[in-house]
RNA sequence: GGACCCAUGGCUCAGCGGUUAGAGCACUCGGUUCACAUCCGAGGGGUCGCUGGUUCGAAUCCAGCUGGGUCCACCA
């Protein structure tokens, strides 16, 4: 392994400049291994996690950066830190339609010509299917470097030794084999259904990637004239519709059942406008009686509902639109116009036959597609599809028996309501981006050809014998391959170690936005291939807002970490967008927060400068053998103990949090522990100009303890920061961890607490921070020393003498005094302050005011059910509290009486 | 139409049955520049959306309501 680089070890910035140093740690830890878990050693568990692969041709965005460098890299370095070998695995997504997209775009400037129009976009550059997928690989080439350069910004502790692209050679053969034994095991169907299709990217899509958005069309009412000769009185049939150009593709009108104004009149027959088809009045409780006239238009062509009713009733299926949206030849008269134009065509055509009985404006939701907002035309395709139900039962089964676990809870619900009522999945896509479809067609006989797994494509059919065979040309949806990801990456269908080893996965961070897309696809492939889920837990984190909105790239809103990395470091991003939030909340990201971030990250560093300036101007404190417990060291004094102590506690909290994913929490109790009280207590107390003299050793040995403890529980969430400092340190000599990095150092475990030492100390911070308050009322200036006298129950207190006078400038002793005091708790704190009787007789009286609200409170609970009724050691506390309460009362009366004379 | 989540100081959020409800930012006042282009110290500010209920005890559990958000769904 290299030594660490100078560029880290010799930094020396008053303040911490990121930029100095991330690079070069980064790299090293790269190059050193640390991030490739070691030869497997029996009986050990790996900590394995799967990344959620970005779209290869996308840029990070602040979700990213709090997934990747906030949650999923701050459980890698602590599981690696409790010393399980650590697989985070990283990779990245074809994306499909959308990396398609992408390089069109790219090549449409490269060459100069201009994409219009929906069909088949990629032909349009004038180049062949090889010739354009060639030129996808050439852009991927481009995009990758860019998309891992990111992640590793983020200080992502991958292994990259295991990347993965999906489009892999490795990865095509994976999905190959599962499309075949997926079909050889009867959960994949070719059907002639209706599908999305989208006429600006000229592919299907699921319902997972249809929204609806509210729009304003004329909903026009349209007469349909009986087939025969009814009696006189019968209603006209009137149908209303937001689409009457799929009119021409009508097959039925529909009733409610049970819609008395109508049923009668089930199977009676009408004519359809225009092309004057005879077709029947059916009734089916979809129908809903109370829109327009309670009856419907029934066009199983072009309407899923429609299409449904169809299946139910036997209705033919007319086509009148075509992929490229406009009428086909059976549209008649109105054959090649599109869909647009046909509308308005038809509506005349209806006004001139006196057909059209009205037109008005309808709020409604249309569907669109989710990538690019194009309104829905509903098709009906043959295509490849999923059957769902089979493989989501083993899968809710899974998370029921708690095999895999959803945090946060409540996301289980979401998951099971959808699971329950999944539907199939139509995987084809009619783009060149993709995983082709390992099926053949014979042109002669029509056999449906799907080779054996190891088998090379055929080139004849089976059945006749034919030469006449050719591949399906639709490739598969991007998520048929990104829900192999768990084991596909491991090297499956083959039985590698890496599989036998890392199999099945650990933990699954990601956002809930995809649950159903990818992780529920995920839950089901992985039982499919591999007889057991993927991972035991998912965890779900929220969006991230900036001034409110959901960042989108439509808002324009979208935020870039890169930069923020490049200003402020990366340690404090991560900081920033992990802290205070909990699991799978939505939070606000802020200016103000990445600004908290970056002073926390430069108080650690600057902790770190005092520590390492001690250490060099005392080298031989480290000399020998070291105890630092609390308990042990003759020579500490009892600011060390306390920070010693609270170290532990620290450490006890630390792990709790982490173990228990409570991440946010983690971040703030951090940040509480090394900012108030290590730096704003501790260090105080360190420096040389407060210490008893004799005890600089013990402060420098003290220091140097719980300096490497504080780096170790930072390091997750802000690795730059502490392994810089940590390597520094370590070059002082003596360490309980030969790690060369923090990386791969362990997380401490908790030692003792001295529990009462930590309840005096706290006491003795509450009396400094009554005395810093008197002096501040009274205008005593900064440097100047107050007398103060401690009295009341103030023994326990006396160890602490020192560190009163040191923190609150004064000079303490016990018993009597001449002020009249302030009361903390039961201390009794005289402060020699100039003298002002009203003054004096004013704040007692609202000392006593406040210490008798508590005491009413103290005496109304003990003299409540409480006492009897609520566990012991609840009780007695309430006990110890109300006799201080009464004890401070009892003080502040007696000098109310003295002043008062 | 169904389901889920959220409602806590000016802002962003923690806390989710037990003393006086916390943090960061913002605000007021006072210092310092001897680890910290800063930092330290002190302080003000909340009837925890509303109404009931359970409990010795509720911001925390239950029910209903109001307001916001999200997801699912075949509104032509």
């Amino acid at each position: 392994m290299a030594k660490a680089p100078q560029a880290v070890t010799q930094y020396r910035g008053k303040n911490f400049d990121a930029r100095a140093i991330e690079t070069f740690l980064y790299d090293w830890w790269e190059t050193s291994g640390f991030f490739t878990p070691a030869e497997e050693r029996p009986g050990e568990k790996p900590f394995v996690m799967m990344l959620p692969l970005p779209n290869v041709t996308g840029d990070l965005h602040l979700g990213h950066a709090l997934s990747f460098g906030g949650y999923e890299d701050l459980m890698a370095r602590w599981h690696r830190m409790r010393g399980e070998p650590t697989l985070w695995l990283p990779g990245s997504d074809h994306a499909g339609i959308i990396a398609q997209i992408v390089v069109e775009k790219e090549l449409a400037k490269e060459f100069g010509t201009r994409k219009k129009g929906p069909e088949a976009p990629a032909a349009q550059e004038g180049l062949t299917r090889d010739q354009f997928l060639g030129e996808m690989w050439r852009w991927m080439e481009h995009y990758k470097p860019r998309i891992y350069k990111q992640l590793r910004m983020l200080g992502c502790s991958l292994d990259w030794t295991r990347v993965h692209f999906t489009m892999d050679p490795d990865l095509q053969r994976t999905v190959r084999t599962h499309f075949i034994r997926l079909y050889k095991n009867g959960h994949l169907y070719r059907a002639n259904r209706i599908v999305h299709w989208c006429l600006t990217c000229g592919t299907t899509y699921s319902d997972l990637e249809s929204k609806h958005i509210e729009r304003t069309d004329q909903l026009s009412y349209v007469r349909y004239p009986w087939a025969d000769p009814m009696p006189p009185g019968t209603p006209d049939v009137i149908v209303a519709t937001t689409r009457p150009e799929t009119i021409l593709a009508d097959t039925a009108v529909a009733v409610h059942p049970d819609d008395e104004r109508w049923n009668a009149l089930i199977g009676k027959e009408v004519l359809v406008p225009v092309v004057e088809r005879r077709v029947k009045i059916i009734g089916d409780a979809v129908v809903d009686r109370a829109f327009g006239t309670g009856a419907l238009k029934v066009t199983p062509g072009h309407d899923a509902t429609d299409f449904d009713i169809g299946q139910r009733h036997g209705l033919q299926v007319l086509s009148v639109i075509d992929t490229r949206g406009l009428m086909t030849p059976a549209a008649g008269p109105l054959a090649g116009l599109d869909r647009d134009t046909a509308r308005s065509a038809i509506v005349d055509r209806l006004r001139g036959a006196g057909l059209l009985v009205k037109q008005e404006p309808i709020t409604h939701a249309v569907g669109v597609h989710e990538r690019c907002d194009t309104v829905d035309e509903p098709l009906v395709m043959k295509q490849w599809w999923v059957r769902m139900p089979p493989l989501a039962k083993p899968a809710i089964e899974a998370v029921r028996n708690g095999s895999t676990r959803i945090i946060p809870g409540y996301q289980e619900k979401i998951f099971f309501e959808w699971m329950e009522n999944i539907r199939d999945w139509p995987v084809s896509r009619q783009i060149w981006w993709g995983h082709p479809i390992p099926v053949w067609y014979c042109r002669d006989c029509e056999a449906i050809v799907v080779p054996e797994e190891n088998a090379p494509d055929p080139t004849a059919c089976p059945v006749c014998r034919s030469t006449d065979v050719r591949q399906d040309p639709d490739v598969l949806d991007t998520w048929f391959s990104s829900a192999l990801w768990p084991h596909s990456t491991l090297g499956w269908p083959a039985r590698t170690k890496d599989l036998a080893r890392f199999y099945p996965g650990t933990v699954l961070e990601t956002g809930y936005d995809i649950l159903f897309y990818w992780v529920a696809r995920m839950m089901m492939m992985g039982i499919e291939n591999m007889g057991a889920v993927p991972f035991g837990v998912v965890y779900l984190h929220g969006l991230v807002r900036m001034g409110n909105q959901k960042m989108s790239k439509s808002k324009g809103n979208v935020v870039s970490p890169v930069g923020m990395i490049e200003e402020h470091g990366a340690d404090a991003l991560r900081y920033a967008l992990v802290n205070g939030v909990s699991a799978g909340a939505d939070s606000e990201f802020s200016e103000g927060k990445l600004e908290n971030g970056r002073r926390f990250v430069n108080k650690l560093w600057n902790i770190g400068r005092f520590a390492l300036a001690q250490l060099e101007a005392r080298p031989e404190a480290l000399a020998g053998a070291i105890d630092v417990s609390p308990a042990g060291g003759a020579d500490l004094t009892e600011a060390d103990r306390w920070i010693l102590s609270r170290t532990e506690a620290a450490v006890l909290e630390l792990t709790r949090l982490i173990e228990q994913y409570q991440f946010g929490e983690y971040a703030t109790a951090l940040q509480q522990f090394v900012w108030s009280e290590v730096a704003d207590v501790y260090v105080e107390l360190a420096k040389p100009q407060r210490r008893p003299a004799g005890s600089e050793d013990a402060a420098v040995r003290t220091l140097a303890y719980v300096f490497d403890r504080v780096l170790r529980l930072a390091h997750p969430i802000m690795p730059f920061v502490t392994d810089t400092l940590a390597l520094q340190l370590w070059e002082h000599g003596p360490k309980d961890d030969p790690a060369p990095s923090l990386v791969v150092s362990r997380w401490p475990s908790a030692g003792a607490r001295d529990r009462r030492l930590e309840d005096r100390f706290g006491l003795a911070i509450e009396v400094i921070r009554r005395i810093r308050d008197r002096r501040h009322d009274a205008g005593v200036e900064a440097g100047t020393k107050v007398r103060v006298a401690l009295a009341g129950d103030a023994d326990p207190l006396r160890p602490f003498a020192g560190i009163i006078a040191s923190l609150a400038g004064a000079e303490v002793s016990f018993g009597g005094g001449a002020e009249t005091p302030t009361v903390v708790r039961s201390v009794e704190i005289r402060v020699d302050l100039p003298k002002d009787a009203a003054a004096d007789r004013a704040r007692i009286e609202h000392e006593l005011d406040a210490a008798l609200t508590l005491l009413e409170h103290s005496r109304t609970l003990l003299g409540s059910d409480f006492a009897t009724r609520a566990p012991a050691p609840v009780v007695e506390k309430a006990r110890a509290t109300l006799a201080e309460r009464e004890a401070a009362v009892g003080s502040l009366k007696t000098e109310l009486e003295k002043l008062g004379t």
